[in-house]
DNA sequence: GAATGATTACCTACCAAACGGTTGACGCTT
DNA sequence: AAGCGTCAACCGTTTGGTAGGTAATCATTC
């Protein structure tokens, strides 16, 4: 298996189709050949650089998971108090939905867990982690500086902000809207804030 | 087109089954083959109740949705009040979820929207408008009363709400957890109730 | 500097399996 | 006799993946 951070600018055009693909299709909605099609070589080609359609999703995850923390780290690295990290949060998502209301890969591959490899459901999970966590450490400490109501606290409120994101893009698509994650987010900001 | 009202118990069976296989494993993720071995049949036997793939997954989608709306009909014909029937509302998609993680069939749909038939997208769309237009009556029938806070109803809400328990299930997966969308709502009720 | 071996990237051709779907026929019930 | 439900056999296409080979690049060696 080959790790992200070591990808020929080649492999890595594959990688960038490949995820692009998992958001729109799904994992089980896309086949060699259309990655094939669209970085302009063949399909066995692929092959050279990815053993497997397993092993080009692993990569793909990882990559993308890899670069959400990034993006979390910085956010928690700027000087904006808990509300504004979690507008900041949604904006992620909403970055993705907004290009052809594209999905989470995680969320994608979540819906199709059932049918995955072990493998990528183990990656799927980790995604899933580091945004709870993230969004716990967020809370506590809005709830300790006082930016966060008391009950922000409550250990069911990283779970429900992320189901949150990931359902507002899974039924913006259903609705063909283009009404995403960063509305939803705005409308459950104000019932964490202080005095609510 | 067949219509679910009017299924012959051979054709009953085949979308029983065509239903659990989409909640988990999507539209793209089971076979004719799949479906002929579970109901016991041969393959080809299915294309004597539904001429295509869509035409199943389109009959499978009007019987869900009607069962749906059926259930919140039934819902708002008990006495509760606006808190008890978002709490009931809930239950609806944790009935599923308890059964093997099942996912809401809209949910998984939409999801895989690129790539299904315009037919499918369209009864996706209507599902969740049913949805949202419940949600709304319920929750202005709420503010009016005094069971639900003034701002609950504001317009963001159903979507919100809405998201929120599609995502709870499809988070709920990724995480192979057990808990769904009733923890999501019960985090999600006391932000509602008057004086918060 | 020319020949060498190793590596990288890609190709054509092919494979077995699975896919959705069709045909034509065989029983069964009414 | 007329449907109805089912079946085996088959169709063309697509699927993920394999085999074997070509051309280009590059470091090493003579």
């Amino acid at each position: 298996m080959k790790h992200f951070s070591e990808l020929t600018p080649s492999a890595e055009r594959i990688v960038d189709v490949a995820e692009v693909l998992i958001q729109e299709l799904g994992f089980n909605g896309f086949s060699f050949e259309d990655v094939a099609r669209q970085v302009g070589i063949r399909k066995p080609s692929i092959h050279h650089h990815f053993a497997t359609k397993v092993d080009l999703g692993v990569t793909v995850t990882q990559r993308y998971t890899h670069r959400f923390r990034e993006a979390l780290l910085r956010i928690e690295g700027r000087s904006g108090k808990a509300p504004e990290r979690l507008s900041a949060y949604a904006e992620l998502f909403e970055n993705a939905y907004a290009q052809n209301r594209r999905l989470c890969i995680c969320g994608m591959l979540g819906a199709e867990s059932d049918s995955l490899a072990d493998i990528l459901n183990t990656e799927v999970k980790g995604f899933f982690q580091i945004n709870l966590d993230w969004l716990s450490r967020v809370l506590a400490q809005g709830q300790a500086d006082g930016t966060l109501a008391a009950h922000a606290g409550h250990s069911a409120w990283p779970d429900t902000l992320l189901a949150a994101m990931e359902g507002a893009m899974l039924v913006g698509r259903g609705l063909q809207s283009d009404q995403g994650p960063r509305q939803v987010m705005a409308r459950l900001l104000p019932a964490l804030l202080p005095g609510s």
